[in-house]
DNA sequence: CAGAATTGTGATTCACAATTCACATTATAG
DNA sequence: CTATAATGTGAATTGTGAATCACAATTCTG
């Protein structure tokens, strides 16, 4: 009854993965050190060869939160160039990220940040505002097109952004998928392009 | 060494109340029986003199969460019968609430919500609906009197904009208020009503 | 004021989770 | 194939926090 061994970057990456999944499943709170050996196939005490301690697991999922979000924007930059088309697809990405990770919104607020070291908090500042950066560049892009206007800040409309998105997300999560995230997706964007768009129709 | 006597219905207040600071300082994972008592000025056991056991002190403190929300509705209803600038004041109201209490948040989202009974999480689900079933009517009221467009279906319009806050909440906790909510609420709020409005300026 | 009810206290139990450690097993270099 | 490093295991340690309980102090009622 003995797992397998795989070097220490694999398992590095499967306890990641475990562990984000598990926060999907019972949140930041339920997160143990057991409950990710568990889905790894290792035993607990197993888990130490490849991490210092519970908090590093954590640091290292925060990385891959990080990673998938900009990965999204990546992906969009590469599918067009019109900005505007560029947001619409990156909210339906973003959109689809939250709704399968509530570990996101879940990580990214509290519990975790505060509980650890203070550093935590500013490394998930880090990834919001990364984030936002990114966001903002594109908007401002479509200011310099002329296809968004300039009166909005483009710090206040990617904020604006993110909150298309982030209330669906929580509400998706907490009433079992009775609220539906792409249908509120799709009724928004129109609200959303009216307000930053300079295409009056 | 030992507190006053206190009456249970006045205990149950400040406890409920200490709970709620307590979760704005630590995040909700660092409620603890201890903490609560601490902050109250009694024994952690003499605590269960008033509640059952943690999970009602947390359910208590949803409710003095939905009680606020609430009040907030009722509060600019009182003040004007013009829909939109009920919504105006309320993101004002909920936007100071949102800052002063990030336990709000931190609470709706997840730890408390998954860790305690299902009940809990439909309790959660509740606040929250019928929190947005206020900012519907509002907005069904303003489409009524014709100052917002029937385009935007009340939910959709309800769900942006608590959108408008929610992640300028985020990140004004978390980057020790770095994010400035006030100047990103008068931001956001003409672009709201860009995006909902009738009038054309 | 006496006795009952209420509230407060400290010690204690219980469960659970993180971490460590000595030892076992497997992979891998030479 | 064997020595050595890397990985895995189970037991033991430690810490923490919720909850219980017998007893003490206080309020309140008549």
């Amino acid at each position: 009854m003995s797992a397998r061994k795989t070097d220490t970057e694999q398992r590095q990456e499967q306890i990641t993965q475990a562990a984000l999944d598990l926060i999907n499943d019972k949140g930041v709170s339920g997160l143990s050190i057991a409950g990710i050996a568990r889905r790894v196939g290792i035993v607990p005490s197993a888990l130490y060869r490849h991490f210092t301690n519970k908090d590093a697991v954590i640091d290292a999922v925060l990385d891959l939160i990080r990673q998938r979000l900009l990965d999204n924007v990546a992906h969009v930059r590469q599918q067009t160039d019109v900005p505007l088309e560029q947001l619409r697809l990156l909210l339906i990405r973003h959109a689809f990220l939250l709704d399968e990770n509530r570990a996101i919104p879940s990580v990214v607020f509290s519990e975790a940040v505060y509980t650890g070291a203070p550093e935590r908090k500013a490394r998930v500042t880090g990834i919001i505002t990364d984030y936002l950066k990114e966001i903002q560049a594109i908007i401002a892009s479509g200011q310099q097109d002329g296809s968004i206007h300039k009166k909005i800040e483009p710090v206040t409309a990617a904020v604006l952004f993110m909150g298309m998105i982030l209330p669906a997300a929580i509400l998706s999560n907490i009433s079992e998928g009775l609220f539906d995230i792409a249908s509120h997706v799709k009724n928004v964007w129109p609200a959303f392009v009216r307000s930053v768009s300079t295409r009056t129709e």
